[in-house]
DNA sequence: TAATATTTTTGGAACGTTCCAAATAATGAT
DNA sequence: ATCATTATTTGGAACGTTCCAAAAATATTA
């Protein structure tokens, strides 16, 4: 296969036009799988296309067409495999619509964030799906706005919900936790997770704090233990609550990750998870179901979430009037053998 | 903050030059932070572009100037935490560098990856940075190198190294964890994981069997079960050996996802992984120190690796020539408590 | 001050596509 | 065969930048 073409220089549609004797018009039609041309020439170009080995300039036909068939999503925290989840629901979606996912992670630096916007913006992307780095401002998104850049914020709701929004019924998952081992019997239940600065945090804990008020029981401010969101956080915080003389006998996690330190920490002392204390997660992450003991857990299925993010994304695409549309996934509790109310397997 | 342009249409270089003063080119320079122009001409350049709000267009510089600034990010399954952590590394050092990186998730699916790669080709990406996913062909890479496409393969090699790649030392590792397991005076040792077809499987394999083959051991097949690489697979996988009477006392695993799933396994008939069976697993994965009880495993830095290969990366896109760099991260034992060998925390 | 060297700025031609209005070819009706 | 329709094809002008060779402005020297 010998190229007639400088090494250098790419193959255009002139030249695949001259190869199969039309003009570049006919051959860009060709590309498109327009219906204007007929079946023989295309057939024609397409050989042609193929010989040469022509690849398609889309940085080309994207600075003639305005749009892109490229949408960037943005995640804030790969390291939770709660995003990860997100990002491939989302994915999914994207590429049966024909469009390219790009995806930029910004470990939740709002600053590396900024940089990613911009960049999508000069990428020129389609649209944007994007969960907020901690410590967002809400001018950041009333920029994007302006920037009549097309785009749903998922899982951290920033300022007034006016604009496409996918997240967790969060105060109802933590409600549905506490309520659960309330029913067990417990009355000393803590709660460990983030709920500093973290909206996210401040509806976990309040659903927390609802299902006790409503049950009578009256909060102890010692049992809620600020910590990172992370194994090592909840480990972390573990040992505050276990270190405690009469500390509480189950406890409610932001997330799974957090669950999970619990779960290590208890493991360490010799103590089980299920019969020593009860500890809820939530998320239920695919790991979950795996962990020891087995993570009682709020599933609040994170690839549904990117599927139903990206379809709300793929409405603005093609009606352009920007939508107002909510969607909050309704936890469902799952019972494994942490909350120690499982059973059967 | 009035615009005077139509609401559709864009801000380009020309209205910049109009507001300033000068001329498009040299707003171009201005941009590009070019040292030939006058320091008071350039700051005047940037009042007028911050007032009209500018946008850069790189769709259209890339359309001049050959190469862009995106580096594509091939992954096979971001469901390993491993990934996510080369990941992680790679962006790092991309990000620094002042290039954008840009991933593509393909979910072990060749055809998914082709359509990537050629995603990645239109964009006109500057390189690409690859983990291929199972069951990609040689001609994959061969066809990448035609393109000239800057490139570096991760995690699995494919056909003859002629071609950047960063990898693991495979048989160092599970050779090391096998001989950790015979000096604790194990002799019944088995191994799970993927084998078949996947050259990772067999390396990991391999090591193991060479120790065994040193201690004078010789192998059992029955012992060395082929399962998919997940925790579910590594949990299938444990069934099979704990339901053998006689069976072995430990287990080397292909990687921590399967190990986490044998620890699940013994969990659940009451068994503990480092009394009743040592279990040893390979990546190091951030979780494996959290696991119940904790898991030995190989290290061998996913970040560093991502680090590396983007160096790599760098370095061609720098002086054209590409190269033929290997790097091979050697394991480090990490002992844990799941291989019973554990001393202090 | 004129001549020369140096710094700074500039217009026009690319880059590879899509869009458009208009040209051409094919078909059908008379 | 002629004309009206309809189905295909086409050249040229965009799109917003960078590159280049050359012009203009400024500084330096004799």
């Amino acid at each position: 296969m010998s190229l007639s073409k400088a090494p250098g220089s790419a193959i255009t549609i002139h030249d695949i036009a001259a190869e199969a004797g039309v003009s570049k018009s006919t051959v860009s039609l060709v590309l498109k799988k327009s219906p204007l041309i007929k079946p023989e020439t295309a057939a024609k170009v397409w050989k042609a296309a193929e010989k040469l080995g022509y690849v398609y300039n889309r940085m080309a036909a994207n600075l003639r067409q305005k749009s892109s068939n490229v949408v960037g999503v943005i995640v804030n925290d790969l390291t939770n495999p709660f995003f990860v989840e997100l990002l491939i629901g989302i994915e999914r979606v994207l590429l049966q619509s024909g469009y390219i996912t790009l995806m930029a992670h910004t470990a939740e630096s709002a600053q590396v964030q900024e940089k990613v916007i911009a960049s999508f913006r000069e990428q020129n992307a389609a649209g944007i799906l994007m969960c907020p780095a901690f410590g967002t401002s809400v001018e950041t998104i009333d920029r994007l706005r302006e920037m009549h850049l097309p785009f749903v914020i998922m899982v951290r709701q920033l300022g007034d919900l006016n604009y496409d929004y996918v997240g967790a019924a969060n105060v109802d998952g933590t409600r549905m936790a506490t309520e659960h081992l309330l029913r067990l019997g417990h009355t000393r239940i803590g709660f460990i997770g983030r709920s500093q600065n973290s909206l996210v945090g401040l509806q976990r804990q309040s659903g927390y704090e609802e299902a006790l008020k409503q049950a009578g029981i009256s909060l102890n401010p010692a049992w809620v233990v600020d910590s990172p969101v992370s194994m090592q956080g909840g480990q972390d915080g573990a040992k505050i609550l276990l270190d405690m003389e009469n500390g509480p006998t189950a406890v409610v996690c932001y997330n799974d990750l957090v669950a999970m330190g619990v779960l290590n920490e208890l493991d360490y002392r010799g103590l089980r998870a299920g019969k020593d204390m009860a500890v809820i997660g939530f998320d239920d992450i695919a790991t979950a179901k795996h962990t020891n003991p087995p993570l009682t857990t709020l599933a609040i299925n994170p690839e549904q979430q990117g599927e139903i993010a990206s379809r709300m994304l793929l409405n603005q695409l093609r009606d352009h009037p920007a939508t107002h549309n909510h969607y909050f996934s309704q936890p469902k509790l799952m019972v494994r053998e942490s909350s120690g109310g499982m059973l059967t397997r």
